[in-house]
DNA sequence: AAGAAACGTCAATGACGCTGACCCAAAAGG
DNA sequence: CCTTTTGGGTCAGCGTCATTGACGTTTCTT
């Protein structure tokens, strides 16, 4: 385990040795800034959403749902990675409390294309404005240099399915440039 | 930032207007990226955890623990942000099964003061294996650089607070150094 | 007409977090 | 010395989020 202590002053540890200690460190520390940045990052939106009696799946789903209007439940099944039955816990409520339209597919009538009405596009803004404020800071602080850093790290921890996933995701932005590979 | 083209239908937006729309889909892009990375991030772990009955928060315990010996379960407490009643349900088994060890304080004998067995040595260090090959796959793909912005970000994203418990579950390191940044 | 697909739903289970209410033992302080 | 505070534990009950298994319906496909 770290056995720290040894070399802070210019011991002749091996070479090989201080960077595996290195490596490891700086492993850890990755695990302590996910789990307190993810924490935190989340902790805005949860405070709102505990007030009206919901909680993070709820935004995920507005969220997932406001990207992607007219969303089918089956893709958005596939993006979150979760069953059937606990997406309808949280989407029939949705639906009932009038967050959630569906509407049937033109071309597949079985499906049930899924879009945000102005009452959930109104709450799904309202909690990415809270949270907006908090990135936008951590961005700001950080400098553009480190922000193109941080998406490719995280890109990075996604598996490749989330990689796809998350293109799916991507509300068909600029027509030819799906990547912006700029600002590297 | 991501210029990303021009106005995908050439319309008159006031370029404060296309800034602002950048600025949104690239805070949205970060929802999307901590959202997928996180998840596949803890994916590892959650699944040798499961094999063994055991869920997310057992790890934590195992990691903090494990990056503290001699911690105190108030200090845990505090640095995992939750009830003393939610951390009994997981701490009291991990005891059980011998992973942590309880020894009262020398100071304040009502301290329980905690540690990691072997056997917990043992499976801190699988399930932190597991996500080492992850996290340094992400590292290495994404290069030196961006892991710097990315410690950069996720610093941003923690509360102040946070920030100081980071701060206390740091082992002591290289006591002037605080920051590496050579990375990688 | 048969089968598969898209969606919904009932029922039970488990992990993880919370509040409230107590309890004990040890430390602190008048 | 005696009371209060603090560190820790525990019982009971609640809510969210996700799971598996088993059906049922409508609609598309072959």
């Amino acid at each position: 385990m770290p056995a720290m202590s040894e070399a802070p002053e210019s011991k002749p540890v091996g070479a090989g040795r201080q960077l595996l200690f290195l490596r490891e460190e700086e492993l850890r520390l990755a695990q302590d800034l996910l789990f307190f940045g993810y924490r935190d990052f989340t902790a805005g939106p949860d405070a709102i959403l505990a007030e009206l009696g919901m909680g993070r799946a709820h935004h995920r789903v507005l969220h997932f749902v406001g990207r992607r209007p007219g969303i089918t439940v089956g893709d958005l099944l596939a993006i979150l990675g979760i069953t059937k039955q606990s997406l309808g816990r949280v989407l029939t409520p949705l639906v009932e409390e009038g967050y959630v339209t569906q509407a049937p597919g033109r071309n597949d009538r079985r499906q049930r294309l899924l879009s945000l009405t102005e009452k959930g596009e109104a709450m799904e803004r309202r909690l990415f404005e809270r949270q907006r404020e908090w990135v936008m800071r951590a961005y700001r602080e950080a400098g553009p240099v480190a922000v193109e850093g941080f998406r490719r790290v995280m890109l990075g921890l996604m598996g490749a399915e989330a990689r796809a996933q998350l293109d799916r995701a991507q509300p068909a932005a600029s027509p030819a440039s799906p990547r912006s590979r700029s600002a590297a």
